[in-house]
RNA sequence: GGGCCCGUAGCUCAAUUGGACAGAGCAUCAGCCUUCUAAGCUGAGGGUUACGCGUUCGAUUCGCGUCGGGCCUGCCA
């Protein structure tokens, strides 16, 4: 409708400018969704962009405008001006109703389109190496890119979820020293855990699981790359058993020591150098960023040879372009905001087109507890995991707070509030209206009520249920928008708002009713909203429960 | 010192990406269940959008500056 509406408006602009050019504009035409109903179905603000150009009041650029349009009077029931020089479109109740018709025909797959063609799209989010269990602050990450590659999937993108990991580094190997030596504690060796070991009780269980399986025969054995494989695969089940509960699966978990096995690391070497942006110096090989516009020069391989976290992760992004991925998503925390400028510039001179690659960063989850602030890290255990997060306030509630906030803002989880108040969390607003909804509708079938024909749409003629139609009617337009701006929390609060207006509609209007006709039509405004609020939830990842 | 993010109601956060009168939840107060789910609905109070200047027909949104908070800024990942 939108696009229908801009062509008609172009037309009628162009017969009355003859260089109508849209880019030639210091500002742009807009067609948009009026945040006050009173001022339309649409509305477009072309009147006061062209009133510089052409030396009239806007308003009467406007009325000029409306004169020119040729427009089906079917579909619009007034086009006004209004205020500083807006012309708003109102569409007729004619138009609502096929859209309503539209809805409960499409059922399930309302909402999605193929608007990227199917596009070969990878999400690359958590990341995080098995040193430990999932954090909250993890969990903001996962539950992210999730919703992210379910809004693309329903746009038409074919996308991948990956995984990428580390188990290689410095960090692993004290990782199976820390269980080492938690094993010989229990097998009565007297030790001395150092401080900057993992302290967690994790490491213990694993430690305890090894020494029920071994007893005391792994006792003389000093290398620790043993308790590093066990550790790593407890740790790695449990990271899996985390996501799983928030229904999340991956589809590829990518190990970064592929790329030293199979040579990327040492082919990205070689290209920078025979391009001449890498050089020698100090013992070490330095990336030479500056000349792509970086800040300073950077490190990819020490001195002892050893390569910094850089040269890896160009390595990994090569291969992510080298698989054919058109789209490339990468979620990450705000710690890791310094480290992606080096990738694209690493990409770029590599030759591949760096823009391709989307770095959504998400700000930090503060976990607030008896009123204070809990500081997260692994190392010292001192973090709140995910898993005990969904223990407390359910899988749907963890999913929905992480979601209902845009990524950009920090974000305060009040444990002690999220426990006390789990009950009159928001997400069972939404829900609550899903199951009543199917409760009315169980109802109607029990007194035999159900959609039998085609029902008389013209019936819903009061102003809620115009509202809700009207409301129904745009979640395709958020679902598009939602994935095209990364911003799944807007389409947390449309159906936020889906819910209000219809818990509204809800106690103004009976349903069920003697009268037949208007019974079936309303039990389709029924059928549609729960429609839209569940696969509004079904993107968002949390269940549309029938019965609460 | 430099970079990124943030500052909006008592608290936690939105605001269709520059639109018309800045909105929700929680908390507070007052109402609504013998009829389809009261995890709901109706109403009230609560704001100089941190502050200043600028761009614009129009700024919470863009630019510059000041103040305040978070995160980065390593030959750690």
């Amino acid at each position: 409708m939108k696009e229908f509406l801009k062509n008609k408006i172009i037309t009628a602009a162009k017969s009355l400018i003859h260089d109508f050019d849209e880019s030639s504009f210091p500002y742009k035409i807009v067609i948009e969704k009026p945040r006050i109903p009173d001022h339309g179905d649409l509305t477009t603000n072309i009147a006061m962009v062209l009133a510089k150009k052409f030396g009239k009041p806007p308003r009467t650029i406007a009325e000029d405008l409306i004169s020119k349009l040729e427009i089906d009077k079917t579909y619009f029931k007034k086009i006004e001006v209004a205020g500083a020089g807006f012309i708003n479109f109102f569409f007729t109740q004619k138009y609502f109703y096929e859209r309503l018709k539209e809805i409960i025909s499409s059922g399930d797959k309302f909402g999605s389109s193929n608007i990227a063609k199917g596009l070969k799209t990878q999400v690359e989010f958590v990341s995080a190496n098995p040193t430990g269990p999932l954090t909250v602050g993890h969990g903001r990450g996962a539950v992210l890119g999730d919703t992210i590659a379910n809004l693309l999937e329903w746009t038409g993108h074919n996308v991948t979820r990956e995984y990428y990991f580390n188990n290689a580094g410095r960090q692993m190997r004290v990782l199976g020293d820390s269980v080492r030596l938690r094993y010989l504690e229990l097998t009565g060796e007297p030790i001395d855990f150092p401080e900057d070991y993992y302290q967690g009780d994790y490491i213990k269980d694993i430690a305890q699981h090894i020494f029920e399986e071994y007893g005391d025969s792994l006792k003389n054995q000093t290398d620790s790359e043993f308790f590093k494989q066990q550790a790593e695969k407890e740790i790695f089940d449990d990271i899996k058993r985390t996501l799983k509960r928030l229904d999340i699966e991956f589809d590829v978990f990518f190990n970064e020591k592929s790329l030293y096995d199979d040579g990327s690391v040492q082919d990205v070497v070689n290209i920078l150098k025979s391009k001449n942006l890498a050089y020698e110096k100090d013992g070490a090989t330095w990336f030479k960023a500056t000349a792509l516009g970086g800040e300073a020069d950077k490190v990819i391989i020490k001195s002892t040879g050893e390569p910094t976290y850089r040269l890896p992760d160009i390595a990994y992004h090569r291969n992510k372009f080298q698989r054919g991925f058109e789209l490339i998503i990468d979620i990450l925390g705000a710690d890791h905001i310094a480290t992606y400028p080096d990738v694209l510039a690493g990409l770029k001179a590599l030759g591949y087109d760096e823009k391709k690659v989307k770095v959504l960063i998400h700000q930090f989850v503060t976990i607030l507890q008896n009123g204070e602030i809990v500081k997260m890290s692994t190392r010292k255990a001192n973090f709140i995991t995910l898993d005990e997060l969904i223990d407390e306030v359910g899988a749907d509630v963890v999913r929905y707070f992480f979601l209902m906030r845009s990524m950009d803002s920090h974000l305060n989880f009040d444990l002690n509030l999220a426990k006390n108040q789990s009950e009159e969390n928001p997400v069972y607003y939404l829900q609550y209206a899903h199951a009543r909804i199917a409760s009315i509708i169980r109802y109607a079938e029990s007194e035999g009520a159900a959609l039998k024909h085609v029902p008389n749409f013209e019936l819903l003629d009061k102003p809620e249920e115009i509202q809700l139609i009207k409301q129904l009617e745009q979640f395709p337009d958020i679902v598009e928008s939602c994935a095209q701006s990364y911003q799944p929390h807007l389409l947390a609060e449309y159906l936020h708002d889906v819910a209000g207006i219809f818990h509204k509609f809800y106690h103004l209007y009976r349903v069920v009713s003697d009268d037949k006709s208007l019974s079936s039509a309303r039990i389709a405004l029924c059928i549609a909203t729960k429609t839209i609020l569940k696969n509004g939830l079904r993107i968002l990842g949390i269940t549309a429960p029938e019965k609460m």
